[in-house]
DNA sequence: AGAAGGACCTGCACGC
DNA sequence: TGCGTGCAGGTCCTTC
């Protein structure tokens, strides 16, 4: 499940790969992928230049100069680089064509939380409702944005309009670092502990992104954008632990959910 | 405004 | 073996 450093990466191999590079074809397999702008649109994209390929929050968003073109990876999206000979795997939803015999391929087969936009702005659709960045937000926007709110804080990690970028892998792990109980409404946290948070995240982001981002044992493992990092990188205090010993004290790890959300946690270490 | 909960979607791990 | 069931979860939408 793709989060920041998983779309950080691919962004970053997409850029080195691809800046500068003109789009020659597009190709929209399935129709309803696309959530913002028509279909007819995208052929206009042919002949452009991509400028830039980023990421902001878990989009990856391709720069084509005056538009853009964001894609939101999900739950199981993978968006990758092969040659035009080797067939689709399955689920492949887009495929945009450059020069030099390169396709950008879109595969996604849970289509959860997905989606393909075409906007004229980077201020407009999805990105428009973002957050800052979670792993440049500076200590007092971060302490300002969870001022007075009285949901559980891991509820405030994964709501993406107050920071973008951390979802349920990296708020459990975050969260343990800083040794806060997910469960505690945020208002009712000192800001000192607060503030450890806020550094938790951001360790925890660049040690993911320094590893190339998390592979889970799932049905949808995380893979580079030319399939090269499809292995465990990142090592999870508590993610996916569940009654498995703390890697600090020993004691079990404990399960519950909050925001609908299987969470993760240590008893002893997370008050 | 902010919070809470449901819908969406598919593949896989289970249990019988 | 072969079915049915439950689970995973990010975002958007509706309701309160």
């Amino acid at each position: 499940m793709p989060e920041l450093p998983e779309a950080e990466t691919i962004a970053r191999a997409l850029h080195a790969d691809l800046a500068g590079k003109r789009v020659v074809r597009v190709r929209l397999l399935r129709r309803d992928v696309l959530k913002t702008g028509r279909p007819g649109q995208l052929a206009a994209l042919t002949g452009r230049r991509l400028a830039r390929v980023f990421r902001r929050g878990k989009a990856v968003v391709f720069d084509l100069s005056d538009r853009f073109l964001v894609i939101q990876l999900g739950m199981s999206g993978r968006v990758y680089l092969d040659s035009p000979r080797v067939p689709f795997v399955p689920h492949t939803h887009l495929v945009v064509s450059f020069a030099g015999a390169l396709e950008l391929r879109y595969a996604n087969t849970r289509r959860i939380a997905s989606g393909v936009h075409l906007l004229g702005s980077i201020d407009q659709g999805p990105l428009a409702r973002l957050g800052p960045d979670a792993d440049t937000i500076d200590p007092d926007e971060f302490l300002r944005r969870l001022a007075g709110r009285v949901s559980p804080i891991k509820a405030c990690l994964l709501n993406q309009a107050i920071l973008a970028g951390v979802g349920n892998i990296y708020a459990d792990e975050s969260l343990f670092r800083a040794g806060i109980r997910p469960t505690r409404r945020a208002n009712r946290i000192p800001k000192a502990k607060l503030a450890r948070l806020h550094q938790a995240i951001q360790s925890v982001l660049a040690e993911a992104v320094r590893a190339g981002g998390s592979t889970l044992g799932d049905a949808t493992p995380f893979a580079g954008p030319r399939g090269e990092m499809g292995y465990f990188t990142h090592v999870h205090q508590v993610y996916g632990r569940y009654g498995e010993p703390c890697r600090v004290c020993g004691c079990s790890l404990r399960r519950t959910l909050v925001a609908g959300r299987t969470t993760t946690y240590c008893p002893r270490c997370q008050r």
